[in-house]
DNA sequence: GACTGGCACTCTATTAGCGGGAGTGCCAAC
DNA sequence: GTTGGCACTCCCGCTAATAGAGTGCCAGTC
């Protein structure tokens, strides 16, 4: 039997009730609440129908209602709308984020505006280094035998390094390397460059091939290898709000995935261009986060992503509201970035 | 009336007995556990007087003793030798640190270690910019009228900031402006950066100086006013050992000071060279952050502070263990940036 | 056939009552 | 100053009883 129009209204008024209370909801509670027009043995009825679904189940035998994931799932692809953002956040959006000097400022900003509008936990990934070209490489000379490699890209990233070189540099080695690594590489996307280091060393003077090895070593390393992926983090206070009862009785779990890049970069990797990504429940892949979802958005310049950004919550969240804020706010730094 | 040697030990045994079990500690429990050499009802005797003088208190008629703030504070001041850090420790800190690159790097992997080894949350400063010289300045063309400005810092630090320029930049203007600025700030200490600046704007060129003042204003903010002070944090999960007991039932206020870098700043700030600092309970003074301990360090090579590090735990906690690791690590860290 | 009111049933959460036990404070004795 | 003894206090865990919410089912109605 498939849901018909009610039915499908009675999960919304469990979900929408259910986020809000934080309890298992019944069918008296339900028709008093929204007007259905039926009485709540109907009701009954029609919940009966939606557990046998899998979209809602009981805690124990006469309790209310609770959406499980395939709940949320349905409610999140088929009952909600987008609702525009209200002019009060578009105008808390600008206010908070003018003024922001650089990208750490930026990034920063962000991730503390993601977390006091959704109220839960925030994440913003640095632009992407593999996404990103090099605009410029600069080596400073820190003493005889060291150099700091600074690479800046077109996405506001600064990178640095500490180059160990194998002996003493000559006069004028420094310049000469610095304008032979940015002739080969300044416009290049990241991804593209390994090729053109291995060139850089080939096409190197013999005299000064020692160096340009060692500086291409450490430059392989920083552009690709070690990948550097940043991120931020703010609003894990908020994880604590309506008790411990999200999360099924322990912070701990979660605050452990926190601390892992990895798992973070995992939740808000991978995004399709213009698309905001909710993952409810265990649909994340992730042990620690079982009870945990996450909606998430690519930003970028343009319709190109060249990071995520997104929030966790517990599975009970207002979905609509939290989609909405996400994906304004990745569109707003997206348009940020644009301007530089 | 003072407290005679077996009172004293009387007060450690509790100390030690509690941080170990988390339970009140009775007067039958303490002379089975430590060898005191007397009965239970003398030991009653003495922990009367302890409680009158404020040091322990039962957290109800007839339940055990547990040691209060002045308690834990009396404890560390007069019953707690430093004991060495086990080989087995010091070779924990070797293997995490070994191999680090750069300063990011060796920040993460200090404010992890830390927290692993202390099972606390850890807190790392960056070095501070104000105890810090300029290595070198940098200039990179970003448009015609877009210059990235970015600073080293003998501390290894690197800061970058966009500087926007009044108009289009003159063919070797950048050249020029970047000569000057190393001239006059290279092996300055940032503090004393600003009459410098001013200097520089005086004695520029007619025809450069509304660059020059632009760059200057940007250079101060840089180097001073936004004093920008970075922190790294770690190990919040261990927030949550031995379950919600600590931290009176909710980890929120704790979870909400430590998102604040101010009040961070201020928990391991202000430190005297080679000494640990402990700040117990509300000696901290951030009402947030009553129930729990501060064990902090100031780091540097040799004797001089760059930056603060610490832990942070329930007050209830390890002492003696944590002031070693805390001052090892410290102490480690500073070594590895002399070598810089 | 879909909806409704009624009713018995189930399960939880709350409260009260009742030892058991741990620990204390005090006191008299050593 | 120290000790053993003893009465007292209070918490904790257990059980039982009760109230309440919510369900499932059924028979009746439109």
């Amino acid at each position: 039997m498939s849901l018909d129009d009610r039915k499908l209204e009675v999960l919304r008024a469990i979900v929408e009730d259910y986020v809000e209370t934080q309890e298992p909801v019944g069918s008296k509670a339900l028709v008093d609440r929204h007007k259905l027009g039926v009485s709540p043995a109907t009701v009954r009825n029609d919940m009966a129908v939606l557990e046998e679904e899998g979209y809602i189940r009981q805690p124990h035998t006469s309790a209310g209602r609770v959406p499980t994931d395939a709940g949320y799932r349905l409610f999140v692809d088929r009952l909600t709308k987008i609702k525009p953002l209200s002019p009060a956040e578009r105008r808390a959006i600008e206010r908070f984020m003018v003024g922001a000097v650089d990208l750490d400022d930026v990034v920063h900003r962000t991730v503390r505006l993601l977390a006091q509008l959704t109220r839960q936990v925030a994440v913003v990934q640095y632009p992407s280094l593999s996404r990103s070209a090099v605009r410029h490489l600069e080596l400073v000379p820190i003493s005889t035998t060291r150099l700091m490699l600074v690479m800046i890209t077109d996405t506001g990233r600064v990178e640095q390094r500490l180059v160990e070189m194998p002996g003493p540099l000559a006069d004028g080695e420094v310049w000469e390397l610095r304008l032979r690594v940015n002739e080969k590489l300044a416009g290049q996307r990241l991804a593209d460059t390994p090729p053109l280091v291995q060139k850089l060393v080939e096409e190197c003077a013999i005299e000064r091939r020692a160096s340009m090895t060692c500086l291409a070593s450490i430059l392989l390393e920083t552009l690709v290898e070690r990948s550097e992926e940043r991120l931020a983090l703010a609003g894990t206070a908020n994880l604590t709000r309506g008790g411990v009862l999200d999360f099924q009785g322990t912070l701990r779990p979660v605050l452990e995935a926190l601390e892992e890049e990895v798992i973070l970069l995992k939740l808000i990797g991978d995004l399709e261009p213009r698309t905001t990504r909710v993952l409810i429940g265990d649909e994340n892949q992730i042990d620690n986060l079982r009870s945990a979802s996450v909606v998430s958005s690519g930003y970028g310049p343009g319709t190109t992503i060249v990071g995520g950004l997104g929030v966790l919550g517990p599975t009970r969240m207002d979905y609509p509201g939290t989609i909405a804020t996400v994906r304004a706010v990745a569109r707003y730094v997206g348009d940020l970035l644009a301007q530089n």
